[in-house]
DNA sequence: ACCCGCGCGGTACGCAGTTCCATGATCACG
DNA sequence: CGTGATCATGGAACTGCGTACCGCGCGGGT
């Protein structure tokens, strides 16, 4: 059993390295997936049976490591969210610096094949996404933390990116690379102010404040008039998205 | 010679409607290139001489837009770097509004079509790029402050997708959408920070969120909390320049 | 030995996108 | 007004990706 899913890894390793070759050999344009296919030794079908696409075989470790930042989110406690946002980014930095000469390779094509850019680009919203999303649930799922999350999520992988692209071209090493990593995130974190800004942790104070006013923040009657109390400008701009909500 | 162009945009309008009613009747993958040229009159090869691919009819005004932006920012001068970015980043909005109901359907088309998302967030991306070059020349083009660049020109392009978003679902009207975006931007900019160093250190002391009893209020005494009395969200959204005008 | 399941390869097909060429309209010029 | 050049158009043929279908052979179980 485990003989035959080595032997599937085989193949499948076999149909990459193929790929990798020809694609530095003729190009990936000028590379057919007949090709690929022939030089691995196998079938044209069972190639589309690997892969789903020509430009898939480009990332051959994508969903599996898309299903390891997931795995290490999910293991994330309250308190501990920070740390699990951390190192699911650095899974991410570790996958390319663990392929090493391949991730250089991609870079390359990915510089001047754009189809490969496109795809890429997809696979780095897909982290952004799980990201996104944890993000959010952390701060409470509701709608006015969404802007929030989706910056947060945005600027790690920005910043992880910048990073990665620098160890890509070779300006650093791999262990510079963890590093400046690391400071980059912390940057972030002290920047980014995460949860205390512009947003509603403390849900109970905001709601008695709706309610001292008289007003029940759940009713939508028509034609009612919302009164709002707000102690100066900056409160008002923190339940700003708060109160669109309870208008609509 | 107005005449002949006029003529060309016209035909180009027939192919770019006649492709979304088609996407309409029968969805983006049951529709045919060659279906659309028969629809629109023209020759499938005509077809692909005014759009690259399939996938591009669905984003006509994409390559207009982004010389627009381009023009745009090339207009700043130092001191309305701040401005010519915002505009900037508000033609793309006036774009989608302007389209309209076109504007909507892509929405729905992109939401089912994976290959369309693709195509999107690579359009998205071209703006970005536009806007990270902007915006890491005005804060000296050096390395060192290209990162902060990246995230500040993916915060603006985030920020605006989300309000667009809001406004494609349906969930704010045109003028909601462009009051709230100004509001998001300006949120952005106090958040940012921009050019000074990575920080927000201003951490605005909330702490007496006690009891602010809902004392009217004409002056803008220090303390002294503020009644804004609104009748539904619409209004709320248009008096809010001037409540902020008053807090200030 | 026989049967069953299943992965594999081969074939055929649809369609996007490219290339090449013939045709017809427009325009310049004699 | 006729003639030739230019250029946009449409048609035809081609490449190659991706999919559907089918038959074969290599297991493993009874």
């Amino acid at each position: 059993m485990s003989e035959a899913v080595s032997q599937r890894d085989q193949q499948r390793e076999r149909v990459i390295t193929a790929a990798f070759e020809l694609f530095a050999e003729r190009g990936y344009e000028g590379t057919t997936v007949e090709a690929i296919a022939d030089r691995a030794g196998v079938g044209r079908t069972t190639f589309f049976r690997m892969f789903r696409s020509k430009e898939s075989v480009v990332f051959p470790a994508h969903d599996q490591l898309l299903a390891a930042i997931e795995a290490r989110l999910t293991t994330a406690r309250p308190g501990t969210e920070k740390v699990a946002l951390s190192e699911a980014s650095e899974l991410v930095l570790e996958q390319y610096l663990h392929e090493g000469a391949r991730a250089r390779q991609r870079y390359a094509l990915t510089r001047e094949v754009e189809a490969l850019r496109e795809r890429e680009r997809a696979s780095i919203f897909q982290y952004e996404r799980l990201f996104r999303r944890f993000i959010h649930q952390w701060w409470g799922g509701t709608p006015d933390t969404l802007l929030r999350a989706e910056l947060a999520a945005n600027a790690v992988v920005t910043a992880h990116n910048h990073v990665l692209r620098a160890w890509l071209r070779g300006d650093v090493g791999a262990e510079e690379a963890r590093i400046w990593f690391r400071d980059v995130i912390a940057e972030l974190d002290a920047t980014l102010g995460w949860e205390p800004e512009p947003q509603t942790a403390k849900a109970a104070p905001d709601r008695s404040e709706a309610a001292s006013t008289g007003m029940p923040n759940t009713g939508d009657g028509e034609g009612e008039p919302a009164v709002i109390v707000v102690r100066d400008a900056a409160q008002l701009e923190r339940m700003l998205p708060t109160i669109r909500r309870m208008l609509r």
